[in-house]
DNA sequence: TGCCAGGCCGGGT
DNA sequence: ACCCGGCATGGC
């Protein structure tokens, strides 16, 4: 065990991260609604399922609060079918605009004045919204500074050994918080970053991968310059 | 063909 | 406080 990173260490692979992947631009949303709307619809799902439900939601303009709240549960199931678990994601994007309506009269403004910690509370007290999905929501599309774990957070820093295979949610996300300085800027383009060298190095979830020596997925090399490959 | 993807809920210990 | 089955499509 490598044990917890330092700060610098952690910063470290920031910057290798950045030169290698460039700025992510995230999230890939072009309004906070489509962005909650997104971050429920990707849950345990590949990104291009859930952008093609946004898609067909888009091309039938419900991509906002006042529509989707009008719309029977049944259909909004079957256009976002392509996300998978549409049943309870149609349920779970219903449940989002009650209470956004609910508590605030369905403006995200005025939902967005709430202090961090007190909006954390209400997402998560949301059916449907944990707590990946409830950071996700608050820094990509309300611009709070919280650092978002997602299972290639966890999968990429257990195979450094810098956390062990069963840390808490909470727990990887205190090691982030507590070392980084608490910038929302930093947070978001660290996420995507994280997510980036997921996707295209990082396959494989299965137990029996995690200790394969030959896979060198989603293994950062921080000693090679940035300009060799780092995989 | 089977395995996997940017989780979360509810019922059981 | 954990543990686990269920939820479901599309891509490789």
């Amino acid at each position: 065990m490598k044990g917890q990173p330092s700060a610098e260490t952690l910063q470290k692979i920031y910057r290798k991260l950045s030169a290698v992947f460039g700025p992510q631009h995230w999230w890939p949303g072009e309004t906070p609604f489509e962005v909650i709307v997104g971050a429920i619809l990707t849950q345990n799902t590949a990104w291009t399922n859930a952008a093609a439900a946004i898609e067909n939601l888009k091309r039938e303009r419900l991509l906002a609060p006042s529509a989707l709240k009008k719309i029977p549960v049944g259909r909004l199931a079957r256009l976002i079918r392509s996300s998978g678990y549409f049943n309870q994601k149609a349920r779970r994007l219903k449940s989002f605009v009650s209470y956004l309506n609910d508590s605030y009269q369905g403006d995200l403004q005025k939902m967005r004045r709430v202090s961090l910690a007190r909006l954390r509370n209400q997402l998560l007290g949301i059916f449907g919204i944990g707590p990946e999905t409830a950071d996700s929501i608050l820094l990509y599309a309300f611009g709070k500074p919280v650092f978002v774990v997602d299972a290639y957070t966890r999968r990429i820093f257990a195979r450094h050994s810098f956390i062990g295979w069963e840390a808490t949610y909470q727990e990887i996300q205190q090691l982030f918080m507590d070392r980084l300085p608490g910038n929302n800027s930093l947070f978001n383009e660290y996420h995507a970053l994280v997510v980036a060298l997921g996707k295209g190095f990082c396959q494989k979830t299965k137990p029996k991968c995690r200790e394969c020596p030959l896979r060198k997925v989603g293994r950062l090399c921080l000693e090679t310059p940035a300009a060799a490959n780092p995989f």
